[in-house]
DNA sequence: CATATATACTCAGTATGCTGATTATCAGCA
DNA sequence: TGCTGATAATCAGCATACTGAGTATATATG
């Protein structure tokens, strides 16, 4: 029997343990209790203004049922605003607020720090290998969950 | 605002919920409804008799807290059984029972399967160097979590 | 030996993620 | 137009993970 230090899927796991406490440990630094996931949902939201919830699932791959909770507890933060949309009764357009731009601004640098911090092992050349090798795995395997990504390209309604 | 796609953390964590994907359907498929934290915690036990949950959440880097509803879940299905130490009255000694030992062997191919299937996007010299990224990148940074890995070493009271 | 500290485990509470079901609404088509 | 199937969101239930606290027991130390 293979031991499971040499296995992708327990490998990938514990990077990912390691990778949320470090965006906790920096991201808390900062002054903030937003978490991983909480961030690019925001990030998502303010770069797509007015999306609803099932295309923000898939633009970073949540689970729909997943970004139900997600954008509650950024609607509790005031981070952003849910309003029913305009052109589709069963949608929620998703909006940022001032205080949820404020607050990527405030935790930019220490997003960028922890993303650093994972990677902190490896040289220059064996992160980009890292990052490309990953990415190409991705790709290949994207629709074998039950959450893929997904681009938000066909009629997306979005504000204008 | 790099987009994060290109950040390591928001694609570990897509990864690793495709593997955990990949798991379940494989494994599903032969059968068992086993998760690969129980696998793995499962494994463990297996090659470890007599393991208490501090030394067994250490080997698999599970935190202490998560460990106990995972024997609790191994225990209900008839993997393992949890007795109390005979040398610390503070620990349970956790053994593999038969059906555990029938299960491991029944799921293997398919846990082997799924590694693979993970890594299909990958040719054979880039899945092992990515392997060897991944290992190097967590040893860098093991000791940033709640859960690091431990070795089992420093007088681990187990079966003779 | 008595106490202080450390350790093993458990529990309560919170946040992902998933399966599967339900409700409201929309869109296509006879 | 009326029906059928698809879609957006939510909910209940289960399984990780974590923080922080509490209990029982062990160990070290004066």
């Amino acid at each position: 029997m293979k031991s499971v230090e040499e296995m992708p899927g327990h490998l990938v796991r514990r990077f990912q343990q390691v990778a949320v406490a470090i965006f906790h440990a920096e991201v808390g630094q900062a002054g903030s209790d937003i978490t991983p996931v909480q961030y690019a949902a925001l990030v998502a939201i303010s770069t797509n203004p007015g999306i609803d919830q099932v295309t923000l699932a898939g633009l970073i791959a949540y689970d729909r049922t997943t970004i139900t909770g997600v954008v509650d507890r950024l609607v509790h933060k005031g981070l952003i605003v849910r309003n029913a949309s305009a052109t589709d009764r069963r949608a929620r357009a998703l909006h940022i607020t001032s205080e949820g731009h404020q607050t990527l601004d405030t935790i930019a640098p220490a997003v960028e720090e922890a993303q650093e911090i994972m990677l902190r092992g490896l040289s220059q050349d064996e992160q980009k290998a890292f990052m490309h090798l990953l990415q190409k795995a991705i790709g290949a395997v994207n629709d074998l969950s039950r959450a893929p990504m997904r681009a938000a390209s066909k009629g997306t309604q979005r504000d204008r």
